[in-house]
DNA sequence: GTGTACATGTAATCCGTTACATGATTCC
DNA sequence: GGAATCATGTAACGGATTACATGTACAC
């Protein structure tokens, strides 16, 4: 576990997850505000990490700005609105960032499927029920799969945004599968009830 | 907080998922300790939720002992081990994960894919290092497929692990398109490097 | 004048993990 | 004798959320 290259064998501060993911969304250069931040990773993040709430982003941008990674400046409320602190990305962030997304070892993803930790209880279900949650679900599956559909429309063909396009483009493709596994289990459910010796 | 009376519509006190899922591995009525629900869990559960630690998994026996949803009992050292305290599920407990499991509200799958938050910034990547990123994700997922594989076919015919088995269907399916989805990105990722102005 | 979007932040709380402590038994 | 597995728990910490507080501008 020796990463001797890179110039810098500083041993990077141990942000979470989060850090980095914010740190990420500031390393495209554009200059943003903490709620700027919050509603394009709702659109973006959200689609296959998680969106953090607006106090999270808030904490994270100023450990960010302790660490040095980022820089912020107040905005005069030009025309409406009021105070705005936007933030930056410095040198040293983009570094880091860069070390970290190359060597940072990749932990498995994290899944907390809800709707399959209730049908797992089937026996405590109506077979009603059970067909409800698995609709529910399909239908946010088809819901996200066309907001991820719209927003591959949305990013234009600029070389920039090449790599989250290409994510937004498996987020479709990952919630269309969502989308069929609930049918297909649904499917596997009327079977199992059909089957089933007379209830 | 006014536990009153028992089969009205009291609004279930809000306990958080996790011990509905500790709850729920009582409900199919063995008698298990807290090491037990572990590696339980930890094949059944983590394939689609997620397993909590052994030290969340003791707290929140207890958490459900006070409550009053699970019993407990000390097991003599017959042969072998050391003393050991095996949790039972109550009346109540029964009818109270049944309620959660019929009338709680669904809320959306948690996901937190870290390997596509890598690759969303995939401008600070070498296409190299996006590859095997990539092709480590994909061996989790086949990993992970294999093992729900598996578990489907040690899963007997019996009746009452059908929703069980259903889910490690369901699992099964789930990571065999994680797979899928990994090659498709990767011949993405392969075609985006082709058509990219020599580099 | 009421609601909504913009905009930033604090406090309280809780969920969950890691590290640590302890100790018996079994296998090599 | 030493490692691995069984077995249970405490303490410290940190990540993240919700609720709350505050205030402006604009649309209806």
């Amino acid at each position: 576990m020796d990463e001797t290259t890179e110039g810098a064998p500083e041993p990077l501060p141990g942000l979470p997850a989060t850090s980095w993911a914010v740190l990420g969304l500031l390393s495209f250069g554009r200059e943003l505000s903490g709620y700027d931040l919050k509603k394009w990773s709702d659109r973006s993040l959200r689609l296959f990490y998680w969106s953090p709430s607006f106090s999270q982003i808030y904490s994270e941008l100023k450990r960010l700005e302790k660490t040095g990674y980022a820089t912020s400046r107040l905005v005069a409320p030009e025309s409406g609105t009021r105070d705005k602190r936007v933030y930056r990305i410095t040198d040293e962030g983009l570094t880091a960032v860069r070390t970290w997304a190359r060597t940072a070892p990749l932990d498995p993803p994290v899944l907390k499927h809800g709707p399959m930790l209730r049908l797992w209880l089937g026996h405590l279900l109506e077979p009603d029920r059970m067909r409800e949650i698995l609709a529910g679900h399909r239908e946010y599956a088809e819901g996200m799969r066309l907001r991820a559909e719209a927003d591959v429309a949305d990013a234009g063909a600029d070389e920039t945004w090449a790599y989250p396009r290409l994510t937004l483009t498996w987020a479709e493709r990952y919630y269309a599968a969502e989308r069929d596994l609930a049918d297909a289990m649904l499917a596997d459910i009327e079977r199992l009830e059909r089957e089933r010796p007379g209830d």
